[in-house]
DNA sequence: ATAGTTGAGTGGTCAGACCAATTTTTAGCG
DNA sequence: CGCTAAAAATTGGTCTGACCACTCAACTAT
């Protein structure tokens, strides 16, 4: 009886039966990292891509819907699907929508993102110049900011000089994660302590600065 | 009633011309918070859905799969959609996996991972019981682990001791990308001296024997 | 009462058809 | 030859309808 049995052209297992649109996201994956694409760059058309990956253009869609609601792609009518720069802030609606107050997870990403926080500092802390003391005292001053943008674009600084993107990433996510609840400790003085810290680079006392925070 | 006029029901502006999947994902968080759902209850299926949101199944899908990806849903074919506990692990790797096309992330990694072991040590130290310190050693005297074997397993008892579940996913998340690059650092030496750290319970040697790796 | 069958419901995937916006090509004119 | 305007091709956006594979509950025959 034949059995036509047609699925997926690799499901080598019964174990790794993935999806069909979970595996278009790994042949892109793999796409753009063969082809060395980055942010700008345009990816091959839909029906294109459901071509040469061997899927459905329905299938191929929805991994580029779902690339696309986490920022990570953006489509153009008529133009095409782009790379685009990672900017976390445009998800976090819809997210926190549908995330239940986990108390636990909340109290994770506070603290790792304050252990990267500080990591971050320690690194970046001798190659801040004095100009970059400058921006950070500017973003201090202004008053158009509210409490939350002030701190993001401070560390926003701190961690262009810290030349660990990855880590950078991963602080951006918790900080968009973090965006919709309320905040501990990082008063004004924090920020000021920390900017005198730098100015006078006494590295050792990051890590009691931050340390005070926990508590 | 009028019935011609088909495009989506409601573009309220023209500014706002979102597209149909998105209007979706809205009126899924409304029917979850106007219907109390909470983790493990069941979304209407996808073909009610359709129909009572007036958009295609396929529309409804890309909605859904984005969904999936972000971990907030999951679907059991056959059974239905379910609401799922959120956890930010899943789009930390997600991410992740996508921004480690860069060739360069490879120092990126070792230097974050290397961050995260040792700030996961200081939370652990004082967590840590005598029959930990004994599984540590049995780890490091088990002859039959190959060397990232033995590290893995050396640190997943540390992490299990931090209680910070978003800090061991990312961490093991990079432990992964790392295996198929050789490690630095890491001789025996450095877990039998961590070890003796942690017994003699001086916390602020662990600042100092990571900082060593570094170089 | 039990075991086996059947059928309805659900997600997974696909093919094909239009529409709408944009780009590229072509045709036409001066 | 150069420019502009129309036509065609390309691309994303949406919808429809069709199967398949799997699950579960109702039904049936023993």
């Amino acid at each position: 009886m034949t059995a036509t049995h047609k699925g997926r052209s690799l499901d080598r297992q019964m174990n790794t039966k993935s999806k069909a649109y979970e595996e278009v996201l790994g042949e892109i994956r793999k796409f753009i990292s063969k082809n060395e694409l980055s942010s700008g760059d345009k990816l091959p058309s839909e029906r294109e891509l459901a071509d040469q990956l061997n899927a459905s253009r329905s299938s191929v869609r929805e991994a580029l819907r779902a690339l696309e609601l986490l920022g990570l792609i953006e489509t153009r009518r008529g133009e095409g699907t782009f790379l685009k720069v990672y900017r976390p802030y445009h998800t976090v609606g819809l997210l926190s929508a549908f995330i239940l107050q986990d108390p636990n997870v909340k109290k994770d990403i506070i603290l790792t993102k304050n252990i990267i926080e500080k990591e971050a500092t320690k690194i970046a802390s001798s190659q801040l110049k004095q100009e970059d003391m400058q921006k950070l005292l500017s973003i201090l001053e202004n008053n158009e900011l509210d409490e939350k943008q002030r701190h993001y674009n401070f560390f926003m600084v701190i961690f262009q000089h810290t030349e660990n993107n990855l880590m950078q990433r991963i602080w951006q996510l918790m900080e968009d994660f973090s965006y919709t609840m309320e905040e501990i400790g990082y008063n004004k003085q924090f920020y000021i302590d920390l900017i005198e810290i730098l100015n006078t680079n006494q590295q050792e006392s990051i890590e009691y600065l931050f340390e005070k925070l926990s508590r």
